[in-house]
DNA sequence: TAATCTAATTGATCTAAATCAAGTAGATAA
DNA sequence: TTATCTACTTGATTTAGATCAATTAGATTA
């Protein structure tokens, strides 16, 4: 389990032995059911989680409605940067898609591992900057690309999603209704 | 004009005597004309630009048109994050919407800074932090918002954009025609 | 200064996707 | 097993914003 939170990690970032010794201890197990929450809305976030197998969302919920922001799947890390930087009450909501088993740290964890091993703080700053270029495509995406467009580019992109999550959270990420989805899946699926 | 650079980046991360006197022979003064390119589509983006006056933007050319992603005033840092760290060439392209004066460093020096100064390393993922949040409530905004509330926010939250921007590229920016904005702009002014 | 651009506005029409409404099909629970 | 959810699909109608077309208003250049 710890090997594949190491993988994860070094796959962006070189760490020496004496840094794992500190990281290690400060991450701990835990295990939430399908439906749980990770993260209230409201709730300052103060837990950064790797997901060992599973799979979780981040939405918002706007009038009565859940808008899905993103999915992770095992082998990412799972948190509301938002609130967990500002420790300010979060605007989203993390919940379990699927049976989850996590490794998490803390905010006041990740502070001390930040700041006493320079290979773990080049790898917050990577995986910061790896989000912004993701979210900024995304973003451009929404501008520049039909629902179809999006729908194709998701299915090909990102095949776990379109496999383990369920229409409706797919619809609002893709930023249409569940109705709309249904409709481009037919027309998909004739050509 | 150092002090501006220095000024804006203390406020997020204070950094000590002999790390500015690293940093700052690192930076480079130059100038841009009204509608010069500071980085071509295609083009390696090796560059971070502080602007100590001026505005700039980024933006995505798309089937001939030009979808305007973000703007930046005096004070601030431009750079294609993207391009940048991957050191591919660049989807997007950044130009000056304003005759510009900047602060420049190389993606080499920033390097060098990045390595041997750790107070610049944790501005950089402060930066790439705050960077990745402030895109991802855009995000959710152009899926939750309808085009006048986008309108009016960013008229609220960044009167410089619609003071300073014109209003073809406030428009690509909001994700709609200039058109619509222009019927917008006579709806909003009647109530 | 007039001439030529380009930006912005206004009007008419069209269209992608939303909304409203109803039905069907899988899950989950009793 | 049946009953009850909730997810998904399908159809009818509406609507926000796009597109197409023309005009006006500022800029920029000759």
């Amino acid at each position: 389990m710890y090997n594949r939170l190491k993988g994860a990690i070094e796959s962006v970032q070189k760490i020496e032995p004496h840094e794992w010794a500190l990281a290690l201890p400060l991450f701990e197990y835990q295990e939430f059911k399908k439906g749980a929450d990770l993260l209230k809305t409201g709730k300052v976030c103060n837990q950064v989680h790797f997901i060992v197998e599973g799979c979780a969302r981040i939405y918002f919920s706007h009038e009565s409605r859940d808008v899905s922001r993103q999915f992770f799947f095992e082998d990412s890390f799972v948190t509301e940067f938002g609130s967990l930087i500002s420790q300010q009450p979060s605007l989203y909501a993390i919940d379990a898609i699927e049976d989850c088993k996590l490794l998490s740290i803390t905010a006041e964890n990740l502070d001390i591992l930040y700041n006493n091993s320079i290979n773990f703080l080049k790898f917050g700053k990577r995986i910061a900057e790896y989000t912004c270029i993701f979210v900024v495509n995304r973003n451009v995406e929404m501008v520049v690309s039909s629902a179809p467009e999006r729908y194709l580019r998701l299915m090909k992109e990102r095949p776990k999603v379109m496999s383990r999550v369920p229409l409706h959270m797919i619809a609002s990420y893709l930023g249409i209704t569940p109705e709309a989805l249904s409709r481009i899946r037919k027309d998909v699926s004739k050509s």
